[in-house]
DNA sequence: TAGCGAGGTTTGTGATGCAAACCAGTCTAC
DNA sequence: GTAGACTGGTTTGCATCACAAACCTCGCTA
C-alpha cells in the first residue's frame, strides 16, 4: 500500500509545495498571494513544512522592511515527488 | 483555484472510493480487506460518505448473517471525478 | 451456558487546520 | 514627538476529525 505523506497531503501546504516546486525560491508575500491563504494559515503551514525539513526559511531584510524567503529542500522536492506517484497510483485505479 | 473535497481527500476515504469506483457494488468484509483499514474506521469513514450522499449503504442478510452492501452513488461517482481533475490540476503546476 | 468468532458501531482523545487577535517595526501627518 | 495606519508576519483559541480501542449483538460450538 501507498502511503501519503501527511505534511504534503493537506491541502493548504499541497499548494504550498506545488507553487515552490516551480520556481527557485519565493517571498512571503508572494506566496500569499499566490496561495490565496491567510497570513495566519500560511505562516504555521510553513513552519509545518520547515519543521518537515521540506522547506528552507530564510529572514533577511530588504532595506529596513523583513522579507522572508521560502524554497523547497531537496528533501522537500523528493517527497513531493514520492507524493505525486503515490497519487497518481490511487487515482489510476478508480 | 481548483478546491479538493475534503470529504474525499481524507486518504482512508480516498482509498474507499477509489476501490468503490472500480467495482459495481461491495460488501463490508470486502472493502475491509482491500482497504486494510480497522473496522472501526471503515465503518465511520462509510458513515460519513454516506452522509455525504457520496455511498449508498444497503443492509441485509446472507442467510442468517448479517451483510452490508456499499456502492457509490452518482454524485459520488460525479465528486470522485470532480477531485481527479483538481488533482490532477495541482499536481500539473509542481 | 460459557466461550468464541463474525460483523459492525460507539466512545475517548490527541492532533490539527483555520481564523482572529496580537505584535514589532516603519512611515506619514500634524 | 506622537497618533494613527500599514507591512510583515506570529501566537492563541476553538472546533473538527481521524484513529484506536472498547463495546455490542447474534449465531455457532462443545
Amino acid at each position: 500500500m501507498t502511503e501519503l505523506d501527511r505534511v504534503i497531503h493537506e491541502p493548504a501546504r499541497l499548494r504550498i509545495v506545488a507553487l515552490l516546486a516551480g520556481v527557485e525560491e519565493a517571498d512571503f508575500l508572494w506566496l500569499l498571494r499566490e496561495s490565496a491563504l491567510t497570513k495566519g494559515n500560511l505562516s504555521s503551514h510553513v513552519a509545518r513544512l520547515e519543521e518537515a525539513g521540506y522547506v528552507a526559511v530564510e529572514k533577511s531584510f530588504r532595506g529596513k522592511i523583513p522579507l522572508t524567503l521560502l524554497r523547497l529542500t531537496d528533501a522537500g522536492r523528493s517527497a513531493f515527488g514520492g507524493y505525486k506517484r503515490a497519487m497518481k497510483a490511487v487515482l489510476g485505479k478508480g
